[in-house]
RNA sequence: GCUCCCAUAGUUCAAUGGAUAGAAUAUUGGUCUCCGGAACCGACGAUUUGGGUUCGAAUCCCGAUGGGAGCGCCA
């Protein structure tokens, strides 16, 4: 077989650098600084003469020449077009029959995965979703549960061993206050189903909150039940039990909508037997301290936490979610093994887990256990039409199955508005695949450190930049195969593909870069790289299509143009798969 | 009060210190006897402000203005 790179980035990265430093003698730190470039400049750019001309009071100019002579005269230049270019840029241009004989190598996504394998052997554990009980999944649990899942994906993709963990909030101070106000109020709920459950139980808290917020009695009522709970007293045991199940069964009915599946539903309940150790331990090894009649972590070479305290357990003896975060850690490196630990959550929680990080760093290091690497990969806070957070507290967000239905509605009446002649059930299912995708899509598009403008519009929108535009290029695809009567999936010889029309050229050219995508969205854990690359690579092939017909009636020419088509298919696929949006045949 | 984040077309968002700042939407002009028009091709339109660093700044640093968030017993 001929070599072929997989990412070319990385190739010709390691290539320029080779090059370089034997063949022009140019130090050991020079650093080529590949990058993708704008189309109009080539595939990739390298930038880096110039801040090593910089150090070596060389013009940038001279320094190319000289750098990029040595590169023609190597190894692997027939690969490339090379190019000096502006004050001292090196472009780089794929020749096309490298371009072909790379479509011809990466053809399934196995291939893909096989190629990319950077983690294997790597356990990482994505903590993400985390609802808390007793409320149902509203608009701000929606980015935590499509960000964590695209990022559990791509870790997967990658060869991880990836464990997901839904750490859902089921162990707070608000069940005293939902005990209390149950207690008070006798209702009768066994017969609701769990979203009515739920919603009676949103008010039941919404008016125990208040009954404590004004009376100082009902907040010892409160306090004395979540006593008893914490003490194991059977009914409000079973009791809160009822209310996880509940809220639960509810949360289910939107994982299976979202298609979001966890290997470990460990709340926070899970650790409370394990939080002695954690406040056992800090303080034998002297990181915490008492201050105030907490117990709490300061860390003195830090400008701000040598000052804010990291709270591990109250002043009334009780732990919160330091002390069952700092448990969590321990738990999922004694038991999982886990070389890694990535936090999926909003932006506010910072703080938290800066404090977290340093607190397990100290911790770990005092007793001799191997730290996972820490990441907390957080996101935007979500805002209202008014710009301001969205709270619970706050009016009524919006939930996650009124979105999702809402969206599911509108992609159904465009069906029902093309007059098309599905059966009930797969009319159901592409207008879910649809509705659901759009709204994960939605999310993903945007960077997840900027905040988020919630508007109804932008969710539901099926046009332009969304998974609707994407999911019709696919099942273009595949309607071109239908009717050449072949399986794109078919594993069969694989045929030349020539690459002739600028249309065809551009597309072979966007394929291409899938890999150095994905790289770029594994380093930074960012997976709206990937968005905005298969929007784009959807939007190459739809010019392609408009301009060139596949079904020609050469057959040389019919065959090469469907396996670009099929390779077309299986990056938009895999993107897709790996975003966690579904792909339709037909829609 | 202290700390952090943010400011890009009318609107919603992109841009790894790289070349002429990209999309979507809105507005608007076109394409279509042909593989699915949920399509394709155009036009219009933007880096809050004042300094600085750099060969090169939307991006880094300092100030101003405007917005958001966090800060001892919620998670």
């Amino acid at each position: 077989m001929r070599m072929c790179p997989f990412d070319f980035q990385r190739f010709i990265d390691g290539w320029v650098r080779n090059v370089a430093i034997s063949a022009c003698h140019l130090s050991e730190d020079f650093d080529p600084q590949i990058l993708p470039s704008e189309p109009r400049f080539g595939d990739f750019q390298c930038n880096g003469i110039f801040a090593h001309a910089k150090r070596s009071g060389i013009v940038p100019r001279q320094l190319g020449e000289q750098v990029l002579k040595a590169l023609q005269a190597s190894d692997g230049a027939h690969l490339w077009d090379m190019s000096l270019a502006g004050a001292g840029f090196i472009n780089f241009k794929i020749a096309i029959p490298a371009i072909e004989t790379w479509l011809e190598t990466y053809a399934t996504e196995e291939d893909f995965s096989k190629a990319a394998g950077d983690l294997p052997g790597k356990t990482v554990v994505v903590d993400y979703s985390c609802p808390n009980t007793a409320k149902q999944m509203h608009v701000g649990h929606l980015r935590s549960m499509v960000i964590g899942d695209a990022i559990a994906n791509l870790l997967e993709f990658f060869g991880a061993r990836v464990i997901r963990d839904n750490h859902l909030g089921d162990w707070g101070t608000q069940f005293g206050i939902l005990l209390m106000q149950l207690r008070e109020e006798k209702l009768q709920m066994e017969n609701l189903s769990p979203d009515e459950a739920l919603e009676c139980l949103e008010n039941v808290y919404r008016r125990g909150t208040q009954a404590t917020q004004t009376s100082e009695s009902a907040m010892e009522r409160a306090r004395a039940e979540l006593v008893a709970l914490q003490n194991g007293d059977p009914e409000r045991v079973a009791t809160w039990k009822w209310i996880n199940t509940v809220s639960y069964a509810s949360f289910q009915e939107i994982y299976d909508l979202a298609r979001v599946k966890f290997d470990h539903v460990l709340g926070e309940s899970f650790y409370r037997d394990k939080v002695g150790r954690v406040c056992d331990e800090l303080s034998k090894c002297g990181i915490a301290e008492e201050s105030e009649g907490a117990l709490v972590v300061f860390h003195r070479d830090h400008p701000r936490f040598c000052q804010q305290p990291f709270i591990i357990r109250k002043r009334d003896g009780a732990s919160n979610y330091a002390t069952t975060d700092l448990a969590t850690v321990l738990h999922r490196r004694e038991e999982w093994h886990c070389d890694e630990i990535v936090y999926v959550t909003d932006g506010r929680q910072r703080d938290h887990f800066e404090q977290l990080f340093l607190t397990a760093k100290r911790w770990f290091s005092a007793k001799g256990y191997a730290l996972p690497v820490l990441k907390h990969v957080w996101f935007g806070t979500v805002c209202g039409e008014d710009g301001k957070a969205i709270k619970t507290r706050s009016g009524e967000p919006i939930r996650l199955k009124t979105l999702f239905s809402e969206a599911i509605q509108r992609a159904d009446e465009i069906i029902a508005s093309k007059g098309t002649d599905l059966t009930a059930d797969e009319r159901m299912r592409i207008s879910r695949t649809v509705g659901v995708g759009a709204i994960k899509y939605g999310d993903l598009l945007q960077n997840r450190t900027s905040d988020y403008a919630f508007s109804w519009d932008k969710m539901l929108s099926l046009e332009g930049n969304t998974a609707p535009y994407l999911q019709y290029a696919v099942a273009r695809i595949y309607a071109i195969f239908r009717r050449a009567g072949i399986d794109p999936d078919a594993p069969g010889k694989s045929h030349k593909i020539h690459l002739l029309e600028p249309q065809e050229i551009a597309l072979g050219r966007k394929l291409l870069l899938y890999p150095c995508v994905l790289h770029q969205a594994l380093a930074d854990l960012r997976p709206h790289f990937i968005c905005t690359y298969i929007y784009e690579l959807a939007g190459i092939f739809s010019t392609f299509y408009n301009s060139t017909k596949v079904l020609d009636e050469d057959q040389q020419t019919l065959l090469s143009r469907l396996s670009l088509c099929a390779r077309t298919l299986t990056i938009l696929r895999s993107g897709l798969n790996i975003l966690g949006i579904g792909v339709l045949e037909k829609m």
